[in-house]
DNA sequence: ACGGTAACGGACGCCCGCGTCCAGTTAGCT
DNA sequence: AGCTAACTGGACGCGGGCGTCCGTTACCGT
């Protein structure tokens, strides 16, 4: 008898699963990656023990947690670039993932994560990253996106947002959405532009 | 005989003092507010007990850790104030204390701790917020600044700063100055300008 | 209805940070 | 030089998270 494990849970198994994952989106939204495994067992009610069986590691549970985050996440890429009018694609980007990005404390810490054992998100990363250039490529070519954009600053952009997380969380979609506002009014092309210092490599330490 | 401490220390305990200081604030920059008494003590060369009798709380170290730096940041202000372009004098607010903001993990946090603790902190807080309002109106007075801007829109820009501490240390000098770039960008008024949504409100919940 | 077995969760030993106590050491005054 | 008070840092007990083990529970196929 080799070790095989069954590839369909116990209904009980399956149900305590999935109150985990419920735990731990509703834990690391509020309060970021640095929730204790204990706390996400004790929410879901669940023992210890249960939680390191379905999850032996805290990376495994995140990356499930937030699959479905991610594939909204390009969701909206997927349908920014769709859209004919490649700044508007562009200023929605910006807009919904920095409200997406304020609203959930854990997720863009797991997005910009390094650790190896992320690879699952570096490759969805990537594809973002190639559809979102893509756009950016189409606002300036109409003119609309200032020519010396690049795509550290999205990155800049993500980074900055996770800053709001510190805000209140009554006050946080509406700082995300000025922010957002903000951003954009910085990016848009306009006669009064002026030059911008040297851009910071940071794409690069995410193997974009 | 009352318990009279002496306002003058031994030799080797204000040199202990100052070394625990200097840890303080090398660890503080360097890792944020998290770092823990003990690790403080060993940077320091000291034992635990040394840390805990010259500062019984850990807020009370980082009250006195980062006093120089409250100064230089109301420095930064004030000279900001003295300036005859009132928009140069925004700029530059917004510009160095980004900076100062990336390079130390610590210190905003410390600023914008809610803590009643942090009563000091407070204090300049309100001063500043101050001085700076006063730069404000003036800067939308000569039509430099966009009318739309409010002194929440300030503490955006420092809660987002905050969020570039996550960059790696070789790229966030740049990324913070490209930042506060694009943020001076976004608050120019311009033809361009595009109406904001409503700004949220931050700056109460700082008692400012 | 009942047996076999997957699944459960309380309990364990480990490590680490916390804040405090005390016996030894040293600075600085006479 | 000698004395005393100030100062020091190792050691302690506590609490809490870690990952794992094992006796008990309850699902599910017959």
């Amino acid at each position: 008898m080799t070790g095989t494990l069954p590839q369909v849970l116990r209904s009980d198994a399956q149900d305590n699963r999935n109150r985990v994952l419920e735990a731990a989106r509703e834990l690391f939204a509020e309060a970021g990656l640095d929730v204790t495994m204990r706390q996400i067992a004790r929410r879901a009610k669940v023992g210890p023990a249960t939680l390191y069986r379905r999850f032996p590691t805290k990376q495994a549970l995140i990356l499930e947690a937030f699959m479905d985050e991610l594939r909204a996440c390009r969701g909206i890429v997927q349908d920014a670039a769709k859209d004919p009018d490649p700044w508007r694609g562009f200023c929605s980007v910006i807009e919904r993932i920095t409200v997406l990005n304020a609203r959930n404390q854990g997720f863009t810490d797991a997005f910009l994560a390094t650790y190896p054992s992320a690879m699952d998100f570096a490759a969805h990363r990537a594809e973002m990253a190639r559809e979102f250039t893509a756009i950016v490529r189409h606002a300036k070519a109409t003119g609309q996106l200032r020519a010396d954009f690049v795509f550290d600053d999205f990155v800049l952009v993500l980074l900055a947002g996770r800053g709001l997380t510190t805000a209140p969380a009554e006050a946080r979609s509406a700082a995300a959405r000025r922010f957002a506002a903000l951003a954009i009014e910085g990016f848009r092309a306009a006669a009064t532009n002026h030059p911008l210092p040297p851009p910071p490599r940071l794409a690069s330490t995410l193997h974009l």
